[in-house]
DNA sequence: TTGTAGGCGTTATCAG
DNA sequence: CTGATAACGCCTACAA
């Protein structure tokens, strides 16, 4: 049968050598008391230098580590960040999650994550189980409306990333100068109708992005359309081939990377050749949007960067700022690849 | 005592209304024990059905959800998996992230995600920074030795991805039946040549690959030769793209799709044609592989799947399984694309 | 079936 | 500067 037989369901994990130490140990084994020890661990200064090396070489002999549990139910603090983001498969948040974790780590905190698969409700209950647990919430797209962001922000800080909510500390892309940028590329080129793909409704962003490309549109003379997608993938992209090439626009504006490259992939398909006959534009730099041929050129966001704003803005929440302050605005900008360009004409 | 005088600074958030409830509240409000109420709650069946509608009418009425810390502290259990990756830059983890959340949040766990920046030494301090906090820890590309990872196994259960570790539970992708697929068709079309670019020097799952495509030539009658990559990424590709040329293979076998990728651009831009000077073949199938013109032809590793098995596996020896048990192995298949083909003569 | 009492590992308060 | 002691919120023998 088996080669090693433990007996019954006793002995598996967690005791195989030592059960792990605790402070009680340290103080028996450095001849002090327990308060002592918590006090030398973690405010030295408050404690006689001889006492401190006694009992940090009692902690590094018994392999000391401190029980986050047992202080965060005293203190209420645990040291833990949440971050919840619409969809993990979507390449977009790949780089928010990045750069909330590197932040979040360097300052000693721990990240734990979760998705709300686009939806308002599976993000509320993943909020909600989250809360106890985490010293504060950082959303990333939230689907939810804003007053339960709000209620939510009323039992602990919470930073919202892609979305503005009054009394919430944001962090959000600021459209404002990827687009003029693009709009100014595309009408040098010749464009005059341009096409905007739309994102989920309850998308923040899309609606800001579509304000955006409106604006500039009428700004430069050029004609704008909207159309809404499936959802915001390249299988969405794909469904909407066909009435775009059918409404005559001659350039393209997508909500995100996705839904660019499935436009474009549906396109080449059909054998119209971009940007010959359409140009396309996408919004993000999602990894591997230069992988395409010719690679996408789309505004980019500085996802990242928003991750790591929000979880430092969660940090000086946590350590004694208590404004919610106003939103903080990372720049966006035109990264210039070959998918969009002039029309050729004939 | 009343119950809400805060002092000066102290109001900010958590007191906004309500402190949270606990089990005393509720006790108070249905008038019973707090004991009672814990049982009503937890099991269910060890109280009459009176009291126990009681205590849960009382518990929604407070909006009541329990301190895990609390639980935790009491229990040992935390309900909470640990994941660390070796890299999360890198797009071959985002899906083992998902699998792995995903079931995890299904079993009503919550991942705490940590990652390694492939060294061997970070990897360890995260594992033991995470270990108080986690029922287990899932390592996906483990870069610390086979003993330290036994040594983190004989505390709490751990599942490794990517990588077999004796008397560890392990979940990997089975190289054979992927790479004599590609083999096959790599001799199909005329290649006699082939060169394998092999990843980081402690990666399990590049040896084996390296053991499997060596193997698989020496059967067909294929020469194979290997290079080393600095870095398993589009720019560690791309530094190669000099030397594979030089070596005389017709076709390349890389670590990874991002290898693969960047070998592909810095050949191209150098005017070789792939596939038709030269095929390209990667690990992995990552998103974005078909993005590139040709789409890269690559053995696909099921790693949302192996995400998943992961923390089945790791709920299952959660719940009384002890045993490591054999490594799942999951199953690898070429998709076969544009980037590889017969060489054209002449 | 329900109540009582103790403890999980820490930190904070209060004396000494 | 250090020691005793009481929480934090929950669970679980044990007693009633």
């Amino acid at each position: 049968m088996t080669t090693d037989d433990h007996n019954g369901a006793a002995l598996q994990h967690n005791q195989g050598g030592r059960a792990t130490a605790t402070i009680y140990d340290i103080a028996r084994l450095a001849g002090v008391n327990p308060s002592t020890v918590s006090r030398a661990l973690n405010k030295p200064g408050r404690v006689s230098t001889q006492t401190r090396k006694l009992v940090e070489a009692a902690a590094v002999e018994l392999n000391y580590q401190v029980n986050p549990m047992a202080r965060a139910l005293h203190t209420g603090r645990t040291s833990t960040l949440g971050l919840i983001v619409a969809d993990i498969t979507n390449p977009t948040f790949f780089n928010v999650i990045r750069g909330a974790e590197s932040t979040a780590v360097s300052r000693h905190y721990t990240l734990i994550l979760a998705e709300s698969s686009e939806s308002a409700a599976t993000e509320l209950t993943a909020a909600r189980r989250m809360m106890p647990t985490v010293d504060g919430l950082i959303l990333a797209s939230p689907r939810m409306g804003d007053d339960d962001i709000r209620t939510l922000a009323r039992e602990k800080p919470v930073v919202v990333i892609n979305s503005e909510v009054e009394g919430v500390s944001c962090v959000t892309p600021d459209v404002g100068k990827g687009i003029s940028q693009a709009l100014r590329s595309l009408a040098a080129n010749g464009h005059k109708k341009v096409a905007f793909i739309a994102g989920p409704p309850q998308s923040w962003m899309s609606a800001r992005r579509w304000e955006g490309v409106k604006a500039a549109c009428e700004w430069s003379g050029i004609e704008s359309l909207r159309f809404e997608s499936t959802e915001p993938t390249v299988e969405g992209g794909r469904l909407l081939a066909r009435d775009i090439r059918a409404s005559g626009a001659t350039a393209v504006m997508a909500y995100n990377d996705l839904l660019a490259i499935g436009l474009m992939q549906e396109l080449q398909a059909a054998g119209i050749s971009v940007p010959d006959r359409l140009s396309i534009v996408g919004f993000d730099d999602i990894f591997g949007a230069d992988f395409t041929t010719p690679p996408l050129t789309t505004i980019r966001s500085p996802l990242r960067e928003c991750g790591a704003l929000a979880a430092a803005r969660m940090l000086d929440l946590l350590t004694g700022v208590h404004d919610p302050g106003e939103a903080l605005r990372a720049e966006t900008e035109l990264i210039l690849r070959g998918s969009s360009g002039r029309l050729l004409v004939g």
